[in-house]
DNA sequence: AATGAATGAGCATTCATTCAT
DNA sequence: TATGAATGAATGCTCATTCAT
């Protein structure tokens, strides 16, 4: 996957795109700092300027990437369609940032099960995501999603394109556009109250 | 989660089950044999003789585990109801085997997301999951499931019952029974054909 | 001097007997534990197995060595001679010990004006130790000594012999018996009532 | 103890202030250039331009202390006192600098012990320790002090107080004036012909 | 079968020193 | 003079794996 970042490639970004990388392919540990350096095209040293440690180089991480993904979700303005193009537009934007991203995804998946995330370090809610949130709760208002937890809405909807993108990213499996439109629409049929 | 096993604990269990707590606490790495030793009342050395490595060992967990887990699948016969019942058993033995099981919860996910898995080392349909691959391709003739990839339907249902379960495992969602049966309902309301 | 052990060199002696060696030529820091291992002959690894880190190789270092100083203190039985002669045999004795064992001399003296003794961890009376105690007390309650704190009678007497063993280490001083005699004498005569 | 100089601080006096504070709190290890420089106020890079470097800034530190120690040994001109008051105030002088700059007195003491020093380059007489040397050289012609060789006497009388003025400073002992002034008659009683 | 001492490669991290600005 | 980002060698420590007993 490579650069995530639009901006120019500073020292620090260029350690965040390669850390992405080596462990989506090798996972956490295997992700040595002293390769990470050879493959940033740093010194070994120089990433504890920017990092304080490993974790927390690895949570910059997360919060970088998860930054992307929730400016990902809105991109076409969902925001501005008729209920259920909203919606829909948000699922196909999500799944659309896992496939394109895979190592980002495969980076994420592996945070997020592993005692890093468990511990807690909850990250707040950016501006994009108040937005998601907001329009979540417009519909819920409207009648047209079922009055759940946020957390169970969030499972029973865009948890499904994370998964679905994993198996796509593993070869397992090919959605044609037509069937990922079937999928956004019953996805949001199952939350209908 | 300590015992996952029924059989005497001889020595090769008292591993795994030891193994599983582990991982699911300390992640792969931070899981060394020389704890695990002392976790299993063994020797370090002892691991090695039931165990060709570490590799080795977590992948004989994670067949372990998945065996119990599709066992578990089956829990009151749901290939003896009548559709929906048979599906949303289904989906609620899954759900209840993630809740009860948490550290093998953890486990399986971490699994999942590291280059363990991702590598390949698919893990083959044992019996009781022909079982159900029989009860899913029965209700699609019936036409009560739309015809699609059975890994999509695989990810649209029952994969959304794990992350109900890691949620409810951190605490951070409670689900109800009477929640759970609608949720067990609408899932399967989503893949309609 | 290598070996302050009468015992037999098993590992972690011989861990313990290169390390006094290796603080008194070249100081804490630059006595890695690398070099270390390949001096005493084993693994770097096992030195983590006889010692939590290299903090705790250090303290027991000196715990080691202050037994046998302790030890040295009373050879020839000074607590069964007269006054002034168990004093001066006392003070001759410590005199002995640091200039027969010069690396563990040097090493005494780096460690307790190092941050790690300044931050506490005294070391408690041993049973040596408590002998030589009762020796002065007596001789206090005799009237053959002033009255003052320990530490203060310490530092008035055998604190001369190391600052002294050590000018005589470095060859910036040669101390004739003869004239041995006359300072342990000339310390006593100076605390007197 | 922080400011030693009496000088306009300039950088090179702000280094060598900061350096005392850091080997007495951290020991010579654990006295990073990149702590001096921030406690400093300067950069890091700006330390090599006063120093060669890290050794020689520590060797600059020592003249520079031991300067000031000399100095302080003539206060209040023990020079132009009779025996025994001149030897006596030149005690107590010593003991006031070591304990009231107990910073300083924890360098002296980790660098005399460490094998900075060990490996040589002594530290020439300067004129005000000539002026001590004299007085010491005048009292043995009076037969008032004994015919020892230099190093003996120093330890026998001044070496007393460094390790005194240790004890006070890590707060294992208080020493009254009264108790000073006999300990200062003391030592010299011990080293009469 | 079983032990646990022993190995040594590998890793995160620190830090003296340099150098472009 | 002055800065501080950058380097990379060195260090403490961990841990999978082996093997003598």
């Amino acid at each position: 996957m490579a650069d995530l970042s639009t901006a120019t490639p500073d020292k620090r970004t260029l350690i965040l795109n390669a850390m992405v990388d080596l462990v989506a392919e090798r996972g956490f540990h295997n992700a040595p700092i002293s390769l990470l350096a050879r493959r940033s095209g740093v010194s070994a040293g120089i990433v504890y300027h920017y990092f304080e440690n490993k974790d927390d180089l690895i949570r910059a991480l997360y919060k970088h990437i998860k930054a992307q993904w929730s400016a990902a979700l809105l991109l076409n303005h969902p925001q501005h369609l008729p209920y259920p193009a909203n919606l829909e537009r948000l699922w196909q934007n999500a799944y659309r940032f896992y496939v394109d991203h895979p190592r980002a995804t495969l980076f994420l998946e592996q945070y997020e099960n592993s005692p890093y995330q468990v511990g807690g370090h909850e990250i707040g809610l950016d501006e994009n995501l108040e937005t998601v949130f907001a329009m979540v709760q417009a519909e819920i208002a409207q009648g047209n999603l079922a009055d759940l937890p946020t957390d169970l809405l969030y499972e029973m909807t865009l948890g499904i394109a994370v998964r679905l993108a994993k198996r796509v990213i593993a070869g397992h499996l090919h959605l044609e556009d037509v069937l990922l439109g079937w999928i956004a629409a019953a996805v949001y049929r199952g939350v209908r109250p």
